[in-house]
DNA sequence: GCTTTACATGCAAGTGACCTTCAGATAGGG
DNA sequence: CCCTATCTGAAGGTCACTTGCATGTAAAGC
């Protein structure tokens, strides 16, 4: 399904700027904040709260998912169609030197016990530390992306 | 050890902001954040700067930890002294309705595998949802601390 | 007990993420 | 091709949190 008829599917308006971020979000493949998709020229020309809306709508329609760091920012990354998708079912590692958020797809996320009677919306297991490679360069922080 | 003996050990200055928010904390023994310490009247007459600075005095003195949850506040709670301490080995409930958390101790924070060259700092486990409180009565969400 | 000084506090101002409002633009059904 | 629901952009606001600087104070040294 191209990016185009995915925005139909979900019953929201193709509009170049959701046409272009979704494109963008899926072609990088990893969690990205709002500042990340930014620095990219063809989004920099989008008003940054037409990107919140953006974003919101997509999520919205279920082709994107989010996660919450540490630092009080969301990244946003593609919702595999028909899957449960990121935030129920793999935990997140954030390096807090860079930035850059990856999934850690082949760790599950355990079950929880609850108090009784309350009621689980979601659940977010996020790991943060230095990636590799921050930590090989101490002095040189990694751009976005050179991460795995 | 009383507060003030504990804020002495711990290599920080004993000021009256230290100690009442100190001693409001462990009676709390659950994690609050910066706006539910300022409701409370003794709390309130401290600076709110001074509150921040306070609550990062204590954290860097390991008599705190805190806990991010996902409405981009941080939570604060007593550090069991010469436990390794929340962040490291339990996860965290938090109502979206009614903003308190909760400390699930009986859920132990599973190991995880990094990608290569990475370094774990911390790990963050948070199931949001909404409290027993909370769920009961939709209509008027429940006070902090009404929640186990 | 008194002095000294490093550290704590209070105030003002600033940052960064994100939301709300509203007028103008536009996608897409009819 | 038109009309309307919806989207967009710009201005302005909120909220959590930080920084800089002058004043106040805990506690070490005498």
């Amino acid at each position: 399904m191209t990016p185009s008829d995915a925005i139909r599917a979900a019953g929201l308006r193709r509009t170049p700027a959701r046409l272009t971020v979704y494109t963008h979000i899926q072609a990088l493949a990893r969690p990205v904040s709002h500042a990340e998709l930014q620095e990219h020229p063809a989004i920099a020309a989008i008003d940054a709260i037409t990107l919140y809306r953006t974003l919101a709508a997509l999520l919205h329609g279920s082709l994107l998912h989010r996660v919450h760091g540490i630092d009080g920012t969301w990244r946003y990354c593609v919702q595999p169609r028909g899957a449960e998708g990121c935030p129920g079912n793999h935990a997140h590692f954030l390096c807090t030197t860079c930035g850059a958020m990856a999934c850690l797809v082949a760790q599950p996320m355990p079950r929880v016990d609850v108090p009784t009677g309350a009621v689980v919306h979601g659940r977010h297991f996020l790991v943060h530390g230095q990636c590799g490679t921050c930590n090989a360069n101490p002095s040189q922080p990694a751009r976005h992306g050179d991460t795995a």
